[in-house]
DNA sequence: CTGCATCCCTGTTGATACTG
DNA sequence: CAGTATCAACAGGGATGCAG
């Protein structure tokens, strides 16, 4: 082993980090509603329907905090906020594209191993 | 649009799905444990060192579930457990291997956005 | 329109103790 | 050694109301 246990378990949660962040609930549906470009706050939050505010002001302020999205304000009357995705976070988006795309080429796979786990557990459970 | 908005929001539920299990706090860490091979539950827990045996347990119940690890009983006193791969485990290994390369080569860059952010939050806070 | 503050509920995590 | 059970602590997430 050429690095240590110690740099490699410190590289891992770097990886772990950013897994967590494009993990969570809504990171992902939100870099893919800026994909396509510039949106405002409402736009955003009409194109995912169920999220709240909340929830979206917080997934935008980590995004931005990340480097991954800018936010500009115009201080016009009523306000507006425009919301794209930086250089940063368009090159956060091909190597999310080539897990999407694993994702779902394999998730029928997983989920057959689901039922068949369940299945068997249920079996284990009825005796 | 060729697929319907809904079709699309069904997919990036699945990869959703799929990015929560491996952004969870331990998945990605065990996954690499086993990435050399069959290891026995303690030796896993050894070579993480701060994972209780709790979330050890149920981490890898999710990836067996999931169809990525193989757990083997070797009814033998005391008992030993082997945990093991799947094809699909390795396979999930790939994409996973992409993500963390970028993570590692853009984590400067990540880290650095984060400390400006932080910086001009606490400039308004002192405000 | 945007977004902060607050309350509250829930699921997740972890420490501890116990069993086959 | 491997795993379960229980309980306490905490963070995620939603609803509501207020403010610039």
């Amino acid at each position: 082993m050429k690095r240590s246990n110690l740099q490699l378990t410190t590289e891992c949660r770097r990886v772990s980090t950013i897994l967590s962040r494009i993990g969570d609930k809504w990171t992902i549906l939100v870099v893919r509603e800026l994909g396509g470009g510039s949106k405002r706050f409402s736009e955003i939050k009409r194109g995912l329907g169920s999220i709240s505010q909340k929830m979206l002001t917080t997934t935008l302020r980590a995004l931005e905090r990340d480097g991954f999205v800018n936010r500009t304000v115009f201080p016009t009357v009523p306000p507006r906020v425009d919301y794209e995705l930086t250089p940063l976070g368009h090159d956060l988006l091909k190597p999310v594209r080539t897990l999407s795309e694993w994702a779902l080429t394999n998730a029928e796979r997983i989920e057959k191993a689901q039922r068949k786990f369940d299945a068997s557990a249920d079996r284990r459970a009825a005796a």
